[in-house]
RNA sequence: GGCGCAUUGGUGUAGUUGGUUAACACGCCGCCCUCUCAAGGCGGAGAUCACGAGUUCGAGUCUCGUAUGCGCUACCA
């Protein structure tokens, strides 16, 4: 049977790393094995879910290049009828049974507390077995239910045994049935279908073969298990994986951590959607020893390589390395420093970002995402793409080398595209008002830029120096100064490089302004 | 409380069937390069492989225990 996985959020929220990473590996996994890849939205809990949140997961995917659903998009919630029905015929089989206990209200704001509770009160002597009901005659349960008497679906859950599974990832689990409840399938208001039910009726119905997701769900697997037996429906493979931790081994979650946990945030901030999945699929997977190895040696004979091209994987590289066998159990910690404005987000991730912004994209590549973040920014022209196309693609070549993200092209880039940059403020101060001669050697030097001719590295440099030279001051004065009058900043690439892709005459114009500066 | 899972330098990881000085990447520090900042090159600090026993000639690698963290335990998903 070919293989089908699926990706099941629910949408309660916007699309956060750990979700991002779990739709990944189940690409990877359909992609490397030519399986069927399938997006179910989980919306069951009416309370919850908001057509917001359902849209901005599908926006994430698709910005992750996840997007390319080999079917329909499945909607949980209209198949609400089909689990009831599943659930029904269990009672009439005799593998469920009707329970007519009042619903018990629960204290949701510390509902793990209250569950800790409530079993230390209890004992360790808890029958999972005691519900009344659970033997009552078909016919009363019948009778009850047609007089109109509330009820809930349970599970009747065998009294002796073990349930077992191999996970893919976690080895083999087992469990035994004395310490799993008669789970509820239905509740009693409307008769509505709960998770546990609702996920296996859906993934039996879309026939997944293998079911990846986070390890939270790892022991109710048992639970869920025994719901496709009472079906008489084939188990899937699961596999688990391990859940992403925030520094200092706490949850990562969307309330504590706040926006560094969302994928939006990263693609708001100008990140690459490759350099995300490669970083991602690194969390919690990692290739083989001889994999790495091999991505470093070319033929048998082995070649100078940098070390790192082995957790560079471009996406097609990821397909080809992913397998189920190499996930981790031990959960992976995502660092960051929520104070420290340089590491608001895992260095690596940075780091990887900046390698696919310089080196690991082909300009081609790169482009568009420049324009994109260009039109964003009203700072993209037409001519970038028509009679100024070279200048255009030099430029961004020449920068990209010290960007890490996309934003970097409007921000600090801005004052190649525009003349409305701005000045910062320690660069003025240290290359420009630190020496008043500035004042008057600025326009002159802009005189003897303006005549340089060609205008290319050699010449410019050239006259630079031969300026320096004549006035008597170092070259690097006039560099620095240069520098900070032609862009802005204190830092930037080779100083004549610069001057050749401003041009001419604003870099004429703009060494006479920066006299003012002085 | 019960059950389950995990534990290699700050972080992500490698570590073949147990075998000499625990490897790589990110980050950090220093030097070189240099017009600045990166990049790059070179070098460095940082792990008694959570702890304690056991098996063994020999354990990061096998067994047990402890600790810590996390997950599940709900008529949430």
């Amino acid at each position: 049977m070919s293989i089908r996985v699926r990706f099941a959020p629910s949408p309660t929220g916007y699309l956060h790393i750990g979700a991002a990473r779990t739709a990944l590996f189940n690409w990877l996994y359909a992609r490397s094995r030519g399986g069927k890849f399938l997006l179910r939205v989980e919306d069951t809990d009416l309370q919850r879910s908001t057509e917001e949140s359902t849209r901005s997961i599908l926006d994430g995917l698709s910005w992750l290049g996840l997007a390319d659903y080999d079917e329909e998009i499945v909607f949980q919630s209209h198949n609400a009828d089909a689990h009831r029905a599943a659930a029904l015929r269990l009672v009439a089989e005799g593998k469920a049974y009707r329970d007519f206990t009042p619903k018990q209200e629960r204290s949701d704001p510390n509902i793990k507390q209250d569950i800790a509770a409530r079993a230390r009160a209890a004992g360790d002597t808890v029958d999972q077995r005691s519900n009344p009901f659970r033997e009552l005659s078909q016919e009363e349960s019948e009778a009850r239910a047609a007089a109109g008497e509330p009820f809930a679906v349970r599970l009747k859950v065998a009294r002796e045994g073990r349930s077992r599974f191999e996970d893919a990832v976690y080895g083999t689990q087992e469990r035994d049935y004395s310490e799993i409840e008669d789970l509820v399938l239905l509740r009693s208001e409307g008769l509505q279908p709960l998770y546990n039910l609702s996920v296996v009726v859906d993934d039996i119905s879309m026939s997944v073969t293998h079911v990846i997701r986070g390890q939270d769900h790892l022991t109710n697997t048992h639970k869920q298990i025994l719901i496709y037996e009472a079906l008489g429906a084939p188990v899937p493979t699961f596999a688990h994986l391990p859940l992403i931790l925030a520094p200092g081994g706490k949850k990562l979650s969307k309330r504590t951590h706040g926006e560094i946990v969302s994928l939006t945030t990263y693609r708001d901030a100008g990140f690459i959607p490759a350099a995300v999945c490669n970083f991602l699929a690194l969390l919690g997977w990692s290739p083989s020893g001889e994999q790495l190895a091999a991505s470093l040696t070319s033929g048998n004979e082995a070649v100078e390589v940098d070390p790192r091209v082995g957790e560079l994987m471009t996406v097609s590289e990821l397909i080809e390395n992913f397998s189920l066998e190499r996930i981790h159990r031990n959960p992976a910690t995502f660092n960051f420093d929520a104070n420290n404005p340089k590491r608001w987000t895992d260095d690596k991730l940075l780091w990887m970002n900046a390698e696919y912004l310089r080196n690991v994209l082909s300009l081609e590549e790169l482009l568009p995402m420049v324009k994109a973040e260009m039109e964003a920014a009203g700072l993209w022209r037409e001519e970038y793409e028509a009679e100024r196309r070279e200048w255009f693609e030099r430029t961004i070549d020449l920068i990209r080398q010290r960007f890490y993200t996309l934003k970097d092209f409007t921000g600090q880039g801005r004052a190649y595209f525009a003349d409305d940059f701005e000045y910062d403020a320690s660069a003025v101060a240290k290359n420009l008002k630190k020496e008043p001669r500035l004042r008057e050697l600025l326009p002159a030097l802009a005189e003897r830029i303006e005549r340089v001719e060609p205008f290319d590295l050699a010449s410019t440099e050239a006259a630079l120096r031969a300026f320096a030279e004549e006035t008597g001051v170092k070259a690097g004065l006039l560099i620095n100064a240069s520098r900070t009058a032609l862009t802005g900043q204190s830092v930037g690439p080779s100083m004549f490089d610069v001057f050749v892709a401003v041009g001419r005459e604003r870099a004429a114009h703009r060494l006479r302004e920066a006299a003012r500066l002085v």
